[in-house]
DNA sequence: CTGAAAGCGCTTACAG
DNA sequence: CTGAAAGCGCTTACAG
């Protein structure tokens, strides 16, 4: 390994001389600075960040900590952090909570999950990262998780109650206004819903959503067309059934997610119905399999890349310039039009 | 921040006796030790780990590398690779090369994705890494692909012609000769193929692991049997109603990728077939889709998570025994029973 | 068993 | 404009 202390030898000047050409920074003559870097450059040298780092006390280190990395909405956002971290010569220490491999879904107790936070937290910490982003398994407060207050974080794909704390996600309000104006453009008029579970912040907005657009179109509200489900593809499915069984059934169905929409299309199947002829459903996320299943799904995709770009933005903006960013940002769904979604035959 | 001088200075011992009795090392009175420690946890003392690392010139931290993070393979397999770093104490950097994003499908292209390569290796390397894993995109030869050979490198997923490299794999042959004994189970004797491209290694493999099958079955050879797809939907669909096309057509199906298997599904059941009544097919992977599709499609599940675990435990071996690991290792697939196979109705 | 001191590879205030 | 020197927070060979 070619040191500082090997270029000044080599180049019959102080190792200051040489940090400072190679920072491009302090007094230096340019015709000097072009004979070190010269120098440098035959030698091959390369930094070594890690005694930059003790001196400078900053890293280009930012920290992530994932609550899954295996849930469908992790690697993407990832992949948008690091396409924006790259570009910006910061480096990822990566950490993953393995929270649904640990606890199943009762990663929607907090408390449970925050004793998972520790370790990781202080792993990340110890190597002296500049901030943290932290990637929820699902979009809910998950204020209490992280305690730490002595670095920025950005919360993405969840948000704290912090009046301080940085948020980036994505318009529950306006994915659910946007499906059922889709819907609505092909003229049906009684439409249904199944929801997620109902304590949950997503559902709620998602169903302000679906109130406004009826509202906005002068629709007809039907509480028998309301139905609540869990998020799981077996609710949609059942929760399809009971919409069905009602005399004067929705002639298309918003479900809150892919899942349950796949599974309300199963319901749908089973009872002799064509899709989409004979009803329209409509999801929310775009998964992988969304595309693959018959009907192909027609959904509001999450725009999970560009959460990740907007997080490490978010971060390395208030990195510079200390908070001048939005502390809450929501970035919009964009509708994927397939094949479960037509007017009524 | 409090450092181990604030801990002697508290102590009122040496900055050397406090850093003994952190590390347990040195000689040093177990009483002392004691005491050095109790301080140490008052001031809520936290290891700097860029200090120590300058000084012992190991990270504990180990790099990875991956191809492309949002390719289905990538997150299961860094999950893997995370849990046990976790239990070993060592930090993940992350980076990864979006090859998939950036090349599309010419990822198959080894020195159109070596370009992407330096910038990455060398973020990692300036971290000062202890090692590095490479994750790929597709199991292939990546020879070319990282030209540093400074420190330990271990390859999934993927795989060098290099004498001295290490890689982690799943068994190709093993794969598709559990398949075919599985479909040979219920009474199949005329099995067609999908291939992948034919150019692959995991092709090359999987088709000696259906002949094999054939053979130790004494079952009929058919040249008219064997088709050639290219891992992607529509091949498989193409390939089947080729298959299908033919007099004396198969019973059973080996699609060599549960994508091509969906194609597969799809032109059966165009051509009014019941499945797995008239005519069973399997798949190689296990994909999220997999589940969703109608039927439920049989396959082998890769052994992704495995594959990480044993990427980081070579990794850690060969960091602490200096190679006294298998430089070569193929973890077994593992047969999910779903709905998509069955004996002749 | 404990401590004084050197040093890991950098940066930077300061003197010249 | 350039260099000598101190120092970031650790570890460790060596002296006592």
């Amino acid at each position: 390994m070619v040191r500082i202390k090997d270029i000044a030898l080599k180049a019959n000047v102080s190792t200051a001389t040489v940090s400072y050409a190679l920072n491009g920074n302090g007094t230096i003559n340019p015709e000097m600075r072009e004979r070190v870097l010269k120098v440098a450059k035959e030698m091959n040298y390369q930094t070594n960040h890690i005694a930059k780092s003790l001196k400078i006390k900053k890293t280009r280190t930012i920290g992530i900590v994932v609550e899954d990395l295996t849930s469908f909405n992790s690697s993407e956002i990832m992949d948008g952090i690091y396409e924006y971290a790259e570009l910006n010569d910061f480096s990822i220490l990566f950490t993953n909570m393995r929270v649904v491999k640990r606890l199943g879904n009762q990663y929607a107790n907090i408390e449970l999950c925050a004793k998972l936070t520790p370790n990781v937290i202080k792993e990340v910490l110890n190597k002296q990262v500049d901030g943290l982003i932290f990637i929820g398994v699902h979009p809910r407060d998950v204020t209490g998780m992280i305690l730490e207050e002595t670095l920025p974080i950005v919360y993405t794909y969840c948000y704290t109650s912090g009046e301080t704390d940085y948020s980036v996600n994505y318009d529950d309000f306006y994915a659910a206004y946007e499906a059922m104006k889709y819907l609505i453009s092909f003229g049906h008029k009684k439409i249904g819903v199944i929801s997620g579970l109902i304590n949950s912040d997503p559902s709620r907005e998602r169903f302000n959503g679906f109130y406004q657009a009826l509202a906005d179109h002068q629709l007809q509200f039907n509480p028998s067309w309301i139905k609540t489900g869990d998020w799981e593809f077996h609710s949609g499915f059942e929760m399809a059934n009971e919409l069905l069984a009602v005399e004067d059934h929705p002639t298309a169905i918003l479900a809150m997610n892919d899942n349950m929409a796949a599974g309300a299309i199963d319901a749908c199947l089973e009872r002799g119905l064509i899709l989409p002829q004979d009803i329209s459903i409509i999801g929310i996320d775009d998964r992988e399999f969304s595309s693959y299943i018959k009907p192909k799904l027609t959904t509001m995709k999450l725009p999970l890349h560009e959460m990740g770009v907007e997080s490490m933005k978010t971060m390395i903006d208030i990195l510079n310039k200390e908070g001048q960013e939005a502390r809450i940002k929501k970035l919009n769904c964009s509708l994927v039009i397939r094949n479960s979604v037509d007017k009524l035959k």
